[in-house]
DNA sequence: TCATTTTGTCCTTTATAGTGGACATTGTTC
DNA sequence: GAACAATGTCCACTATAAAGGACAAAATGA
């Protein structure tokens, strides 16, 4: 059990822990687990005291953050949370505009489109639109999920050197869910290609069934911050997948800031 | 969206506050202005020390719920709080279905549809496909209004008596934008008549130039636990708003038909 | 049926986080 | 250029909240 490891800050696991810290190990150990839970569980799965999660989690309901879900105990995010998400949703100038490409993707192809990002060394669907063909493939959003394991985690990494690389990513999120390992050389001769090639496409990587094609949306730096992703059948016609990824490419470039000229 | 009013307290206001007050505080208070604040205005805004309010919100942008706007000290919501809120919306059957409504709505008739609910003793939007015509009507989801301003609160409050109305409706709040005083006794007249005819329609209430039509949402109870709602130019066709009228109170039936607990 | 586990609440203790200053910078205004 | 207003950081003090149990009640299971 990987109780306590803060992911984003590496802070030394104290024996006190601060409000504040607890109220955001709850929300993200919701997150994670992506489903209600009851106060017992949460305590469990973050190490802490049960009468401390209790208070917290109480105050958090009366905040309208959390919510009690069903009839018996578990807790999971409430509207508020949904307002808090909303309000940054739509004050973000970015965001709104991959909305709409979203939208645009999704309708235009019918295939599963989605905004991808990394969220401290792990990389999380920031939204999707489902796709409404049969093999109607599906991503929960906010999970986090190894960045090797993903086209567009290749992306996001293009500005880093092998060294920031290897150091930024954990040893254990080079192994694939079916057991077999990342080669660490092989995943940054990968980054290096997706950079030159202003794109990335992987078949059965994390899962046997699917491909994914990915576009970087790039800052004025250069950085990627996000990548717009098409997740198919991984059987789908070669053509098929040409197209997706002109289309892909040709959207992530629109919302890309334009490039600072070298000062 | 749970039927039982989301009781905010009002805070003792003590003269040191818990950590986690300070921060749902600085979130609300976020939500309230709906715009990127700096910490010293937040610290002015909601009555506590700058010193504490930076060491929360270096937090709680560690933690991705508030992220620093452009270059300049202002903060707002982050990339967290939009994933803790799309983790409600997803996984809240009812939030989900009235989602694909609103889209159903607004595609279909070009008007700006709505999903409303009550926070505590205000009434919020929290959801909203804006219209695509040439008046596009646009409102901030999650900003709190007066209940007595809006349709969709007469019908979210016809489930009290006239005497829990009055309790519950701070007095300030009967007062329109405009400086108009909303009359308790019609106010509880136009409740009771939204509730027998199961639904709400206002023209040039909190704004002189639109109509709202509302339909309730309810729990197995019959509480109305959310309305959809419509909002167009306050000069549109009757025949129109009609028309309008009859897809909302339609949409909101089918929705209100199972039971809205999760499980 | 009894034995276990889980749940929610309550209490005491003590480490510490929120406070209210001070301080040096930086940005504004006149 | 001086006067003023914000910004971000730091520090010492002490009210208080997280901790760690204890407890009854409810749920679970054997």
């Amino acid at each position: 059990m990987d109780a306590i490891v803060n992911k984003r800050s590496t802070k030394p696991a104290r024996e006190r822990q601060n409000g504040i810290d607890r109220a955001i190990e709850i929300l993200d150990a919701l997150l994670r687990t992506h489903t209600p839970t009851t106060v017992g569980d949460l305590a469990k799965q973050i190490g802490a005291p049960r009468s401390t999660l209790y208070s917290i989690t109480n105050r958090l309901i009366e905040a309208g953050i959390l919510e009690q879900v069903g009839d018996e105990g578990t807790v999971y995010f409430g509207q508020t949370a949904h307002l808090y998400g909303r309000a940054y949703a739509d004050a973000n100038p970015l965001h709104r505009r991959c909305r709409e490409a979203l939208d645009r993707l999704a309708m235009q192809t019918a295939a599963t489109a989605q905004l991808c990002a990394l969220r401290g060394n792990k990389y999380v669907v920031v939204d999707t639109r489902d796709g409404t063909g049969v093999f109607r493939i599906t991503t929960d959003i906010g999970v986090e999920v190894p960045i090797p394991w993903t086209a567009s985690g290749r992306l996001l990494l293009d500005h880093m050197s092998a060294a920031e690389i290897m150091d930024f990513i954990p040893d254990e999120d080079f192994q694939l869910p079916d057991g077999r390992l990342v080669e660490a050389n092989d995943f940054v001769a990968d980054i290096a290609r997706a950079r030159a090639e202003g794109s990335c496409i992987t078949n059965g990587l994390s899962d046997p069934f699917t491909c994914c094609l990915a576009a970087p949306i790039r800052d004025r730096r250069g950085i990627a911050v996000a990548t717009l992703c098409f997740v198919v059948p991984v059987d789908s016609a070669p053509e098929r997948k040409r197209g997706l990824l002109n289309r892909l490419v040709e959207s992530a470039q629109e919302l890309s800031d334009r490039p600072v000229s070298s000062r």
